[in-house]
DNA sequence: CCTACCGATCGGTAGG
DNA sequence: CCTACCGATCGGTAGG
């Protein structure tokens, strides 16, 4: 059942992911499913609210799928691979969302976007948990984990800016590339 | 000798990369340099074509950096540490101008979108040159040329994202750390 | 969900 | 670079 709220949430996540929060406008929502502006104000409290609602599930989207990696009892090689493996489904499953959440929380005003960078701390310090846990076992060589963990993830965010559905790359094609060269390198 | 018109380029590359082009209004640009909105249009013609005067120095600053050390005659991968440096140098020393041309290429007219995305494609295609080249000369494992550019970029993109001038890692260091992960792994 | 609006702000211009 | 505007559009509301 989906209703009219979903639709409007839908048409407002497209519409944020491919012209951005402020070059999106209340009637090019309210367009997209053939009602007029005011109509829109029966299903959501403003604009503002609307994108919060939007960026809190994708940055939700991304902690529900590390946390439960996180807490696995698999091994520290295989939560890594798990985590990209996830990280990557969720951008390429979820991508209006997943732009939404990477792009345009800075059009947030301070509260919501106060709330939303926590929820994004707490993925990132996540992620480096994972990864020191990886040198701690001695599978990962001793690097710096801040600059691995922003290498991983600035390259699995990036995938949101190039990634098609109709494209020739599957998201575990991807996760499996790209896991094989972060761990073993390009070096003949 | 600063011209009021680099000042407002200036003022603009700000608050473009800052709040995005749709979240900067003339009024904004007008008031950083302390005028009102119509004295801008003395120096320039239209807010659309201040945003694309930015985003072309930007799409012009990284094709700069590259092309002579891609017509070099160092090795493959002289080349590849060089253009890899090169590539975090321009986000890094000229962040503002490299973030709206990386994210606000976006809200150009079509015709100036389509200029920008050819200097993006020939940016694109010296890399997998460069990057074909380290294959061939058997530097480089035979991986796929087209995963390896989008992971590269993705993570050189990405620094414009989280890259502080005033934080502790200098454009070398990134550029370095990067590449030993990226050429040796992280495996041990 | 529509009709019929509202005040505020937008990018931009004419004439100095 | 300012004064003084312009028509268009913005997010949002009252009352059905």
């Amino acid at each position: 059942m989906k209703s009219s709220k979903d639709e409007i949430f839908r048409a407002a996540r497209f519409l944020f992911s491919t012209k951005g929060y402020h070059g999106t406008t209340i009637r090019d929502i309210a367009k997209a499913r053939g009602i007029l502006s005011g109509s829109l104000y029966a299903h959501i409290e403003s604009k503002e609210d609307l994108l919060y609602a939007i960026v809190e599930e994708g940055a939700t989207a991304f902690l529900d799928a590390l946390i439960p990696i996180s807490q696995s009892d698999m091994s520290a090689l295989n939560k890594l691979q798990a985590a990209l493996v996830a990280h990557i489904e969720v951008i390429t499953t979820h991508m209006d969302g997943a732009r939404v959440f990477l792009h345009e929380w800075t059009a947030l005003d301070d509260e919501h976007r106060q709330k939303v960078l926590l929820q994004r701390d707490e993925y990132e310090k996540l992620w480096a948990q994972l990864l020191q846990e990886g040198i701690d076992t001695g599978v990962l060589k001793p690097v710096n984990v801040k600059y691995l963990r922003l290498l991983v993830l600035s390259a699995g965010n990036w995938v949101s800016e190039w990634y098609r559905s109709d494209g020739p790359m599957s998201p575990e094609m991807i996760a499996s590339e790209f896991l094989t060269i972060l761990l073993y390198g390009v070096a003949e």
